[in-house]
DNA sequence: GTTTGGATGGTACTCAGTACCATTACGTTG
DNA sequence: CAACGTAATGGTACTGAGTACCATCCAAAC
């Protein structure tokens, strides 16, 4: 067995100290003496104690700027027929990285956060972390959309992935892909408008009245008639829903 | 003219140098001198060097849950006709108290925002602090909701503040208590169901379909009629998406 | 005046983080 | 094999934040 980079035994003495003594009453010194390297070895590999044990967003965070932008050309080149949509659906696409990143790193991931529930720092240090990403999202939809909306629509997302990750990390979700998907859906639903406007195709309106289906079909016809019958492929689906119950 | 207590010289000396020189270049040796107070005095004040600069937080978010306390018994007290909305309101309405402590200090909040804006240590503490909010509206929110919608309305009330500070610390709101009241009406309008719940009123589905309306019609009376006219009011609306694309 | 308690100041310490330089390890080239 | 050059490592010394402790001062109460 080959003896691992500095950088990892660093990582690994970092962990198991800050379990036995916690982090605070842990020094640096401590992890170096462990990890059998020098002090300024340490401070070459890891910027500061903190961040030894998070992994580089900095690089997941260019990633997905990169993945951001080539998208924001296709929509930009392509007919901005639902900006709206798009770049929120791009958003949630883009988080599904960030989440799997959390995944792959398995037990890893759930060390760091019994570490950030119980270390002011740290959870401070994971929450301008998250910002970040948040902010680029919002930077993001921004562009097609109000200051406002672009702001909220990044916040829902990012909201909704710490929900997903934080339940995983509780070990409350057996499929967190899943529910982040779900959680997407649900997120999309806030934003979308009630009814489709513009665009072909036919709208159809369901509901459930008091009235018989026989009074309330002249009425739809009347509605379907006003627009186009039944062309393009193109359609957007827009889900309202009507009762209260949350999804 | 009387002294200013040693608390108040010590964060007008620390803004003063940390306009002059910057953060980073300003020690607490050099705030605790220009002040004319011992170095003890300034860390019996603050507990650190970022602390100087931001407001007691501890005092408004006490305050504020507090206020969400009592509205909380005067929800569980009185019919739960609307918990989604009563609940978000209650929140709607405690950060207006959040905006408010901002626009009282005035020119200083801004003064900080410059900081919060290019020193990278502060800007972290700003986020950290603005996340003790959201966490304390969903929590307060968890109660009569799913988790994920308790999340993502504290996210947006969050978020929607956030973004009217913002403009008014950039001098770009003239009247930013307006602006926040919009802001929380569109919150509130990504949360309303579009339809009023319930009773023996309407459950409505809209969609768009590539089918023609006469394809879809018999479907629904289909469906209609397997649920009685206008039967009882729970009523859980399945909403069809007839195309492939996301809602 | 004396006492007492709170506010203040000073000193010494720990530890994170930085700067700089010496040294070692290792692959390359002669 | 030896000399060289480069990258990684280690050591030393420093700055500055934050803590602990104790001495001092000041003002009000007695």
């Amino acid at each position: 067995m080959i003896r691992p980079s500095p950088r990892d035994r660093l990582a690994q003495a970092a962990f198991a100290l800050f379990r036995e003594r916690g982090y605070d009453q842990t020094t640096v010194d401590d992890i170096t003496e462990r990890a059998g390297v020098g002090r300024t070895t340490f401070f070459r590999y890891y910027r500061s104690k903190e961040d030894v044990i998070f992994p580089d967003h900095d690089r997941l965070l260019a990633q997905i700027s990169e993945r951001l932008l080539s998208e924001r050309v296709r929509i930009a080149r392509g007919a901005p027929a639902d900006a709206q949509g798009t770049a929120l659906a791009a958003v949630c696409d883009a988080v599904r990285l960030v989440l799997l990143h959390y995944l792959d790193e398995g037990d890893l991931a759930r060390r760091r956060y019994k570490l950030t529930s119980s270390v002011p720092a740290l959870r401070d240090r994971e929450i301008a972390t998250v910002a970040r990403y948040q902010r680029m999202f919002r930077e993001f939809i921004a562009g097609p959309m109000s200051e406002l909306r672009a702001e909220l629509m990044a916040a829902s997302v990012v909201a909704a992935h710490n929900h997903v990750l934080r339940r995983w990390l509780r070990g409350e979700s057996p499929d967190p892909m899943l529910e982040l998907d779900a959680a997407m859906r649900h997120v999309s639903g806030l934003f979308a408008p009630p009814l489709a406007h513009g665009g072909a195709g036919t709208t159809i309106v369901a509901f459930r009245a008091d009235a018989g289906i026989d009074a309330i079909v002249p009425v739809l016809q009347r509605i379907t008639q006003d627009a186009a019958p039944a062309p393009s492929p193109a359609v957007s689906s827009q889900a309202a829903r009507a009762d209260g119950s949350q999804s």
